[in-house]
DNA sequence: GTTTCATTCCACCAAATGGTTGACAATTGA
DNA sequence: TCAATTGTCAACCATTTGGTGGAATGAAAC
Protein backbone atom coordinates (compact mmCIF):
# COMPACT_ATOMS: atom_id res chain seq x y z
CA UNK A 1 0.00 0.00 0.00
CA UNK A 2 1.62 3.42 -0.84
CA UNK A 3 2.02 5.95 1.76
CA UNK A 4 1.43 8.62 -1.22
CA UNK A 5 -1.27 7.63 -3.02
CA UNK A 6 -3.15 6.91 0.19
CA UNK A 7 -2.32 10.37 1.47
CA UNK A 8 -4.12 11.60 -2.27
CA UNK A 9 -6.73 9.47 -1.98
CA UNK A 10 -7.64 10.82 1.26
CA UNK A 11 -7.41 14.36 0.87
CA UNK A 12 -9.14 14.48 -2.20
CA UNK A 13 -12.25 13.34 -0.55
CA UNK A 14 -11.55 15.77 2.27
CA UNK A 15 -13.26 18.41 0.39
CA UNK A 16 -17.07 18.74 0.85
CA UNK A 17 -17.18 19.68 -2.56
CA UNK A 18 -15.13 17.00 -4.10
CA UNK A 19 -17.51 14.02 -2.04
CA UNK A 20 -20.66 15.77 -3.23
CA UNK A 21 -18.73 15.77 -7.18
CA UNK A 22 -18.15 11.76 -6.72
CA UNK A 23 -22.02 11.21 -5.68
CA UNK A 24 -23.73 13.33 -8.13
CA UNK A 25 -20.92 11.16 -10.32
CA UNK A 26 -22.10 7.83 -8.48
CA UNK A 27 -25.70 8.87 -9.04
CA UNK A 28 -25.89 9.99 -12.94
CA UNK A 29 -22.68 7.98 -14.11
CA UNK A 30 -20.54 10.17 -16.71
CA UNK A 31 -21.21 13.75 -17.12
CA UNK A 32 -20.25 16.64 -18.96
CA UNK A 33 -17.77 19.31 -16.69
CA UNK A 34 -20.48 21.66 -17.49
CA UNK A 35 -23.13 19.67 -16.04
CA UNK A 36 -21.64 18.84 -12.99
CA UNK A 37 -20.56 22.60 -12.91
CA UNK A 38 -24.27 23.43 -12.88
CA UNK A 39 -24.99 21.59 -9.44
CA UNK A 40 -22.31 24.38 -7.54
CA UNK A 41 -22.47 27.68 -6.88
CA UNK A 42 -18.97 27.68 -8.31
CA UNK A 43 -17.01 28.90 -11.34
CA UNK A 44 -16.41 26.02 -13.77
CA UNK A 45 -12.51 26.59 -13.37
CA UNK A 46 -12.96 25.65 -9.93
CA UNK A 47 -14.82 22.25 -10.88
CA UNK A 48 -12.30 21.82 -13.37
CA UNK A 49 -9.85 21.77 -10.96
CA UNK A 50 -11.88 19.83 -8.25
CA UNK A 51 -11.78 16.93 -10.95
CA UNK A 52 -8.23 17.30 -11.17
CA UNK A 53 -7.61 16.56 -8.12
CA UNK A 54 -10.33 13.30 -8.03
CA UNK A 55 -9.17 12.24 -11.01
CA UNK A 56 -5.32 12.51 -9.81
CA UNK A 57 -6.40 10.40 -7.30
CA UNK A 58 -7.84 7.77 -9.41
CA UNK A 59 -11.88 8.54 -7.82
CA UNK A 60 -12.59 10.02 -11.50
CA UNK A 61 -11.67 8.79 -15.08
CA UNK A 62 -12.35 10.85 -18.12
CA UNK A 63 -13.17 10.25 -21.74
CA UNK A 64 -13.14 12.72 -24.18
CA UNK A 65 -15.86 12.60 -26.78
CA UNK A 66 -15.50 15.59 -28.93
CA UNK A 67 -15.02 18.53 -27.42
CA UNK A 68 -17.01 17.49 -24.43
CA UNK A 69 -15.05 15.45 -21.38
CA UNK A 70 -17.08 12.82 -20.24
CA UNK A 71 -16.05 12.24 -16.28
CA UNK A 72 -16.88 9.06 -14.20
CA UNK A 73 -16.82 7.62 -10.73
CA UNK A 74 -14.09 5.18 -9.96
CA UNK A 75 -14.81 4.28 -6.48
CA UNK A 76 -11.86 1.54 -6.62
CA UNK A 77 -9.26 3.34 -5.34
CA UNK A 78 -11.32 4.02 -1.80
CA UNK A 79 -10.35 0.70 -0.77
CA UNK A 80 -7.31 1.86 -0.04
CA UNK A 81 -8.57 3.56 2.56
CA UNK A 82 -10.56 0.52 4.33
CA UNK A 83 -7.52 -1.44 3.96
CA UNK A 84 -5.61 0.91 5.91
CA UNK A 85 -8.59 1.20 8.68
CA UNK A 86 -8.20 -2.66 8.82
CA UNK A 87 -4.47 -2.80 9.19
CA UNK A 88 -5.08 -0.59 11.97
CA UNK A 89 -7.85 -2.32 13.38
CA UNK A 90 -5.79 -5.62 13.14
CA UNK A 91 -2.69 -3.83 15.07
CA UNK A 92 -5.20 -2.74 18.03
CA UNK A 93 -6.59 -5.89 18.75
CA UNK A 94 -2.81 -8.11 18.36
CA UNK A 95 -2.25 -5.05 21.39
CA UNK A 96 -5.11 -5.65 23.09
CA UNK A 97 -5.29 -9.54 22.71
CA UNK A 98 -0.94 -8.97 23.97
CA UNK A 99 -2.40 -7.64 27.05
CA UNK A 100 -5.14 -10.01 27.47
CA UNK A 101 -2.26 -13.46 27.71
CA UNK A 102 -0.12 -10.94 30.25
CA UNK A 103 -3.12 -10.62 32.63
CA UNK A 104 -3.84 -13.82 32.60
CA UNK A 105 -0.01 -14.89 32.54
CA UNK A 106 -0.39 -12.72 35.74
CA UNK A 107 -3.23 -14.47 37.32
CA UNK A 108 -1.50 -18.24 37.03
CA UNK A 109 1.30 -16.89 38.82
CA UNK A 110 -0.92 -15.09 41.40
CA UNK A 111 1.42 -11.89 40.85
CA UNK B 1 -23.67 12.30 9.31
CA UNK B 2 -22.29 15.36 9.78
CA UNK B 3 -20.65 16.50 6.42
CA UNK B 4 -18.05 18.82 8.21
CA UNK B 5 -17.09 16.38 11.20
CA UNK B 6 -16.31 14.14 8.18
CA UNK B 7 -13.70 16.35 6.36
CA UNK B 8 -12.38 16.82 9.22
CA UNK B 9 -11.31 13.01 10.15
CA UNK B 10 -10.49 12.47 6.56
CA UNK B 11 -8.24 15.81 6.33
CA UNK B 12 -6.63 14.60 9.89
CA UNK B 13 -5.94 11.21 8.42
CA UNK B 14 -4.47 12.21 5.18
CA UNK B 15 -1.30 13.53 6.57
CA UNK B 16 1.38 10.84 6.57
CA UNK B 17 3.00 11.76 9.98
CA UNK B 18 -0.55 11.98 11.71
CA UNK B 19 -1.03 8.54 10.52
CA UNK B 20 2.04 6.99 11.81
CA UNK B 21 0.97 8.90 14.81
CA UNK B 22 -2.10 6.73 15.01
CA UNK B 23 -0.59 3.63 14.36
CA UNK B 24 2.24 4.22 16.69
CA UNK B 25 -0.63 4.83 19.24
CA UNK B 26 -2.62 2.01 17.94
CA UNK B 27 0.22 -0.49 18.74
CA UNK B 28 1.98 1.03 22.21
CA UNK B 29 -1.13 2.04 24.06
CA UNK B 30 -1.38 5.32 25.60
CA UNK B 31 1.97 7.71 25.41
CA UNK B 32 3.51 10.62 26.87
CA UNK B 33 3.60 13.60 23.89
CA UNK B 34 7.60 13.78 24.76
CA UNK B 35 8.00 9.68 23.77
CA UNK B 36 5.75 10.13 20.77
CA UNK B 37 7.79 13.11 19.03
CA UNK B 38 10.93 10.80 19.60
CA UNK B 39 9.84 8.38 17.24
CA UNK B 40 10.11 11.46 14.69
CA UNK B 41 12.64 13.66 13.11
CA UNK B 42 10.64 16.66 14.05
CA UNK B 43 10.52 19.87 16.79
CA UNK B 44 7.94 18.15 19.93
CA UNK B 45 5.60 21.54 18.91
CA UNK B 46 5.19 19.86 15.63
CA UNK B 47 4.23 17.01 17.13
CA UNK B 48 1.91 18.62 19.33
CA UNK B 49 0.24 20.40 16.64
CA UNK B 50 -0.57 17.14 14.37
CA UNK B 51 -1.80 15.42 18.30
CA UNK B 52 -4.23 18.47 18.38
CA UNK B 53 -5.54 17.96 14.71
CA UNK B 54 -6.30 14.59 15.59
CA UNK B 55 -7.78 15.29 18.93
CA UNK B 56 -9.77 17.88 16.67
CA UNK B 57 -11.22 14.57 14.61
CA UNK B 58 -11.88 12.54 17.83
CA UNK B 59 -9.09 10.28 16.81
CA UNK B 60 -7.20 10.93 19.44
CA UNK B 61 -8.18 11.43 23.54
CA UNK B 62 -5.88 12.75 26.24
CA UNK B 63 -5.94 12.34 29.70
CA UNK B 64 -3.59 14.41 32.46
CA UNK B 65 -1.71 12.27 34.97
CA UNK B 66 0.40 15.26 36.79
CA UNK B 67 2.42 17.38 34.17
CA UNK B 68 2.46 14.42 31.25
CA UNK B 69 -0.18 14.39 28.93
CA UNK B 70 -1.13 10.59 27.54
CA UNK B 71 -2.48 10.86 24.34
CA UNK B 72 -4.67 7.66 23.40
CA UNK B 73 -5.81 6.39 20.21
CA UNK B 74 -9.83 6.37 19.27
CA UNK B 75 -10.77 4.49 16.06
CA UNK B 76 -14.26 4.53 16.43
CA UNK B 77 -14.46 7.92 14.52
CA UNK B 78 -13.23 6.32 11.22
CA UNK B 79 -16.43 4.21 11.36
CA UNK B 80 -17.79 7.92 9.70
CA UNK B 81 -15.34 7.56 6.71
CA UNK B 82 -16.18 3.49 6.01
CA UNK B 83 -20.56 4.75 6.86
CA UNK B 84 -19.97 7.39 3.61
CA UNK B 85 -18.02 5.08 1.15
CA UNK B 86 -20.93 2.24 1.95
CA UNK B 87 -23.91 4.98 1.04
CA UNK B 88 -21.71 5.78 -2.28
CA UNK B 89 -21.23 1.99 -2.89
CA UNK B 90 -24.66 1.91 -2.19
CA UNK B 91 -25.95 4.80 -4.56
CA UNK B 92 -23.67 3.11 -7.12
CA UNK B 93 -25.36 -0.18 -7.35
CA UNK B 94 -29.56 1.47 -7.18
CA UNK B 95 -27.85 3.21 -10.58
CA UNK B 96 -26.90 -0.04 -11.84
CA UNK B 97 -29.80 -1.99 -10.61
CA UNK B 98 -31.75 1.03 -13.05
CA UNK B 99 -30.06 0.62 -15.82
CA UNK B 100 -30.52 -3.38 -15.90
CA UNK B 101 -34.42 -2.85 -15.39
CA UNK B 102 -33.98 -0.59 -18.41
CA UNK B 103 -32.01 -2.90 -20.39
CA UNK B 104 -34.02 -6.12 -19.38
CA UNK B 105 -37.56 -4.11 -20.25
CA UNK B 106 -36.36 -2.89 -23.48
CA UNK B 107 -35.26 -6.96 -24.00
CA UNK B 108 -38.72 -7.53 -23.53
CA UNK B 109 -40.75 -5.16 -25.65
CA UNK B 110 -37.87 -6.02 -28.14
CA UNK B 111 -36.65 -2.44 -28.90
C1' DG C 1 -14.48 30.37 -42.37
C1' DT C 2 -16.25 32.54 -38.72
C1' DT C 3 -18.55 31.93 -34.63
C1' DT C 4 -19.89 29.37 -30.71
C1' DC C 5 -19.21 25.96 -27.27
C1' DA C 6 -16.37 23.06 -23.85
C1' DT C 7 -12.58 22.94 -21.36
C1' DT C 8 -8.05 23.78 -19.74
C1' DC C 9 -4.04 26.72 -18.68
C1' DC C 10 -2.19 30.84 -16.53
C1' DA C 11 -1.84 34.45 -13.24
C1' DC C 12 -3.54 36.11 -9.31
C1' DC C 13 -5.54 36.28 -4.40
C1' DA C 14 -6.81 35.03 0.48
C1' DA C 15 -6.81 31.55 3.70
C1' DA C 16 -5.24 27.21 5.58
C1' DT C 17 -1.37 23.98 6.47
C1' DG C 18 2.95 22.18 8.20
C1' DG C 19 6.76 23.49 10.07
C1' DT C 20 10.04 26.45 13.02
C1' DT C 21 11.67 29.14 17.36
C1' DG C 22 10.99 31.45 21.72
C1' DA C 23 8.27 32.50 25.78
C1' DC C 24 5.36 30.80 29.22
C1' DA C 25 2.85 27.80 33.01
C1' DA C 26 2.76 23.82 35.69
C1' DT C 27 4.77 19.74 37.85
C1' DT C 28 8.61 17.22 39.56
C1' DG C 29 12.63 16.17 42.02
C1' DA C 30 17.26 17.47 43.96
C1' DT D 1 14.02 26.61 46.98
C1' DC D 2 15.47 26.14 42.54
C1' DA D 3 16.51 23.84 38.34
C1' DA D 4 14.90 20.60 35.01
C1' DT D 5 11.05 18.45 32.59
C1' DT D 6 6.59 18.48 30.05
C1' DG D 7 3.75 20.57 27.21
C1' DT D 8 1.09 24.53 25.11
C1' DC D 9 0.63 29.13 23.05
C1' DA D 10 1.94 32.86 19.97
C1' DA D 11 4.32 34.62 16.23
C1' DC D 12 6.42 33.83 12.17
C1' DC D 13 7.56 31.66 7.53
C1' DA D 14 7.07 28.99 3.13
C1' DT D 15 4.02 26.17 0.65
C1' DT D 16 -0.38 24.39 -0.60
C1' DT D 17 -5.23 24.99 -1.27
C1' DG D 18 -9.57 26.70 -2.95
C1' DG D 19 -11.28 30.10 -5.33
C1' DT D 20 -11.49 33.85 -9.05
C1' DG D 21 -11.17 35.93 -14.04
C1' DG D 22 -9.21 36.01 -18.65
C1' DA D 23 -6.65 34.16 -22.51
C1' DA D 24 -5.84 30.11 -25.28
C1' DT D 25 -7.02 25.68 -27.53
C1' DG D 26 -9.85 22.62 -30.09
C1' DA D 27 -14.06 20.72 -31.74
C1' DA D 28 -18.73 21.74 -33.67
C1' DA D 29 -22.16 24.24 -36.02
C1' DC D 30 -23.78 27.52 -39.05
Amino acid sequence: MDENQLSQILKATSDGTRRQLLTTLVQQGPTRVTDLASYFDMSLNGISKHIKVLEGAGLVTRRLVGREHLIEANLEPVKAIEAWFATLKSIWELRLDGLDSLLSKKDQTNE
